[in-house]
DNA sequence: AGCTCTACAGAGGACAGATC
DNA sequence: GATCTGTCCTCTGTAGAGCT
């Protein structure tokens, strides 16, 4: 069997060039058999009877090399029929591996149409393992636990753990790599087993074990978890990320925000001693919590990082910025100026269009680019659970603020970028940020506090713009005249 | 030591061109 | 027209550098 591709560095899958040249060399290796064959083919016709006419000795000498290039002719030919056998049974090898792993990626779609139906459905999920798997599972586990309480860490250990990890550090990158190949394979696997085997629940043989393996880098690797951990873990991150969009774009102003929804999910799930042990103030748990917090808070920071990545592509043509002109930079900082139309002139009175907050088509383009790209997009996923301001028209969906106060955030820090030259992207830290996205976040308040209808226009108004013939058109936000909104910015 | 951010890696889906 | 193949893109997850 042919081993597959080996992929390289970067994004994309590299099997391009060598596949390429691979195929290449298959097409010229069998052009020259052709001709090969046919030189073959065309001196042995000529080797005729004029020779043999000649020299008797000459002729037994040829004859005999005919006899073993006919020979080696043969080979050649049984050869070639082997190697045909051969590719024709790999083939339909591969033919039947290709049918067996579509089956099970419908499988696994199905598994996940139905995780994404309901948290339900994934606790059907979660605990239908079968037996076998679970059994193989624990014992893997086991070793590694094993292993990880001798070189590296597992929490159990307490804070003498974190210390043995740091000296861990330097551990050949395989051991960490190889455990996440096999654990990200091994979790899609149950959900594809799971399908299965829906008949098998029973959480009696699971590995009941809670503690955390870390291997001593910055956080846990979440699917390097015992099966307990990583179910509360997924549910508490399932959970946090809409809630950047829906709730909060920046719940990590609280270190810990993640730490009552574990608390929740490991209730929910009846794991008695993980709850206590989320609710123990003791150094060792604060602890466990502690770096269980990180894995979900690593995810709420992805989230933001991809949003001021888009708005940085954008910034420059739509407010003409140019490197290093900090004068116009600092304007449209001052009072949040960016987030309304405006007319910025060079030594001349510039203008602000205060009736017109958020009516700038930016943030419509961000939000599209950011959140609804896709059909598959984060947006969509979670537009189930937006919401309507005016309660005479709950059908009317709207943009959440949280959401639109984070691309305007990120409008606001990619502006940044350019108050200095050389240009440089700085980073998106909610340390610098948070103030930013609160202003924006008050504007909101303001403008829905003064004029309900305005802010529902506004809102329902790029929830039509950017999800289109789903929502009903809406009519434009230029009645819209919050006089309160000055005192606030 | 812990936090934050970025880059990298792997898997799967989408799509276009090639081939049958 | 159907199927196959190669390539690109997106998403999820992880490692590690840099900073506090």
């Amino acid at each position: 069997m042919q081993a597959p591709p080996v992929r390289k560095k970067g994004k994309k899958a590299n099997f391009s060039e060598d596949d390429k040249r691979r195929g290449k060399a298959n097409k010229v290796k069998e052009s020259e058999d052709k001709r090969r064959a046919r030189a073959q083919g065309e001196g042995h016709g000529r080797s005729g009877e004029k020779e043999r006419s000649r020299q008797r000795s000459e002729q037994q000498a040829h004859e005999l090399e005919k006899r073993e290039k006919e020979r080696g002719k043969h080979e050649q030919v049984c050869k070639r029929r082997a190697h045909e056998e051969e590719r024709r049974e790999e083939k339909e090898k591969e033919k039947a591996k290709a049918k067996a792993k579509a089956e099970e990626r419908s499988r696994n779609q199905h598994v996940r149409k139905r995780d994404d139906k309901s948290s339900d459905a994934e606790d059907e999920r979660d605990h239908g393992r079968a037996k076998e798997q679970e059994k193989a599972k624990a014992k893997e586990r086991n070793q590694r636990t094993t292993h990880s309480r001798g070189a590296s860490s597992t929490v159990s250990a307490g804070r003498a753990g974190s210390s043995n990890a740091a000296k861990e550090r330097g551990r050949p990158k395989e051991r960490s790599s190889s455990a996440r190949k096999g654990s990200t394979r091994r979790h899609i696997d149950e959900d594809a087993s799971d399908a299965l085997s829906k008949s098998s629940d029973n959480d009696n043989d699971e590995d009941p074990c809670i503690d955390i393996i870390w291997y001593g880098s910055n956080r846990p690797n979440l699917t390097d978890q015992h099966p307990r951990v990583y179910r509360v873990v997924r549910r508490t991150i399932r959970e946090c990320e809409p809630n950047v969009c829906l709730l909060n774009a920046f719940p990590d102003e609280d270190g810990n925000f993640a730490h009552p929804v574990l608390i929740k999910h490991a209730t929910a799930l009846g794991y008695v001693d993980m709850t206590k042990k989320l609710k123990s103030n003791k150094e060792t748990d604060e602890f466990y919590h502690r770096k269980l917090c990180t894995i979900a808070s690593q995810r709420v920071n992805l989230i933001r990082g991809k949003v001021k990545k888009a708005c940085q592509r954008q910034v420059k043509t739509v407010y003409g910025l140019a490197v290093g002109d900090s004068e116009k930079v600092s304007w449209l900082l001052d009072g949040i100026a960016y987030i309304f139309p405006h007319n910025y002139q060079v030594l001349k009175n510039h203008t602000v269009v205060g009736e017109e907050a958020f009516n700038v088509p930016i943030f419509e383009d961000m939000l599209s680019d950011a959140f609804f790209s896709k059909k598959n997009s984060f947006g969509f996923r979670i537009m189930s659970r937006f919401t309507s301001s005016d309660p005479e028209k709950p059908e009317e969906k709207e943009i959440p603020a949280a959401m639109l106060a984070l691309v305007s955030t990120a409008i606001y820090a990619s502006i940044e970028d350019y108050k200095h030259a050389p240009y440089e992207a700085g980073k998106f830290e909610v340390n610098s940020y948070l103030h930013v996205y609160k202003q924006n976040i008050a504007v909101l308040d303001d403008i829905k506090t003064g004029n309900l209808k305005a802010y529902h226009a506004l809102l329902h108004g790029l929830y039509t713009c950017i999800v289109g013939d789903n929502a009903r058109p809406v009519s434009k936000k230029t009645y819209l005249n919050v006089a309160g909104m000055a005192h606030h910015q």
